[in-house]
DNA sequence: CCCCAGCCCTGGTCGC
DNA sequence: TGCGACCAGGGCTGGG
């Protein structure tokens, strides 16, 4: 569920552990290094120290000094929380997957119920093949105009699955796609290449919008969501159209309807979002 | 080559 | 109260 402003928030909540030696780091659960193994992740984060944390797309990116990474990817359900020197344990250690234990006695707990999340340490030029060959424009930064209808206009398929696939643009999820073609006017069932000139512009406008919302919000927390201090965002209160089949569109009162596009749960305003 | 169903996972919810 | 069915979905794989 974390999408970019989630992961941006997290990012931003590490920035403090800048310079940490890891003194040593647990790996709980096998499956989240793989292929790698568990012993050999563990012991190629022995002694690093971290850099400035990064982001890319929905990628944490916590960089050593020695110019190697620790790529994670927190999926649904992967959260971190952070823990200084002599504060307590995590409250429900069952879903504790990892852990970093720096030389100063702080801690980087590493929380993923449902164990899709990855981490991997890669070099610089695996770091940047990985994320290269993966993922499109980061929409914050450097996505320049006329970039999305090019990538829209490439093949035929419907809009919300165009752009969940992160080589359109990077960090994009279910809810803020959805809450982005709601305010373009767009169904998630239109084909992408029926789009003119001015509603590509105007989706992309409304997707660097809405991920700008979103962060200022502190992301949303629908269900596992925290931050790393265990907080919750408030953009859940703020979505207009994603989880709200049958209520009323706050635009113009139509009843939100809910389809399967893809495999994922679409929900959109028939009136406000023709097809 | 392209597209999509299915898979991985667990906890929460719903109906009986 | 208990239990099974179903849902959530990012990214990847394999079948058509």
């Amino acid at each position: 569920m974390p999408e970019l402003p989630e992961v941006e928030t997290i990012r931003r909540s590490l920035a403090g552990l800048e310079g940490e030696e890891i003194r040593t780091a647990l790996i709980h659960d096998g499956r989240l290094t793989r292929p790698a193994s568990p012993a050999v992740v563990a012991a190629g984060l022995a002694g690093a120290v971290l850099a400035a944390p990064r982001r890319r797309g929905k990628y944490l990116i916590l960089p050593f000094v020695d110019g190697r990474s620790l790529l994670v990817h927190l999926r649904m359900t992967g959260a971190f929380l952070s823990r200084g020197a002599g504060e307590a344990p995590v409250a429900d250690p069952s879903h504790l997957r990892a852990e970093l234990r720096f030389s100063s006695g702080r801690r980087l707990l590493y929380t993923d119920i449902r164990r899709f999340g990855t981490w991997q340490v890669l070099g610089p030029a695996e770091l940047e093949a990985h994320l290269g060959e993966r993922l499109g424009p980061e929409p914050l930064e450097d996505w320049p105009r006329g970039s999305l209808a090019t990538a829209l206009s490439r093949r035929r398929r419907p809009l919300l699955s165009a752009l969940l696939d992160q080589r359109t643009v990077a960090g994009v999820g279910t809810i803020y796609a959805l809450e982005a073609l709601h305010a373009a006017g767009l169904a998630p069932t239109r084909p992408s290449d029926t789009l003119g000139p001015e509603e590509s512009a105007r989706l992309q406008q409304e997707i660097i919008a809405a991920l700008t919302v979103g962060l200022e919000a502190g992301g949303a927390s629908i269900r596992d969501y925290r931050r790393a201090d265990g907080s919750r965002g408030r953009m859940q209160e703020r979505l207009r159209v994603y989880g709200r089949a049958g209520d009323a569109c706050a635009a113009c009162g139509a009843v939100i309807e809910r389809q399967t596009i893809g495999g994922r749960s679409a929900f959109w305003c028939p009136a406000c979002q023709p097809s």
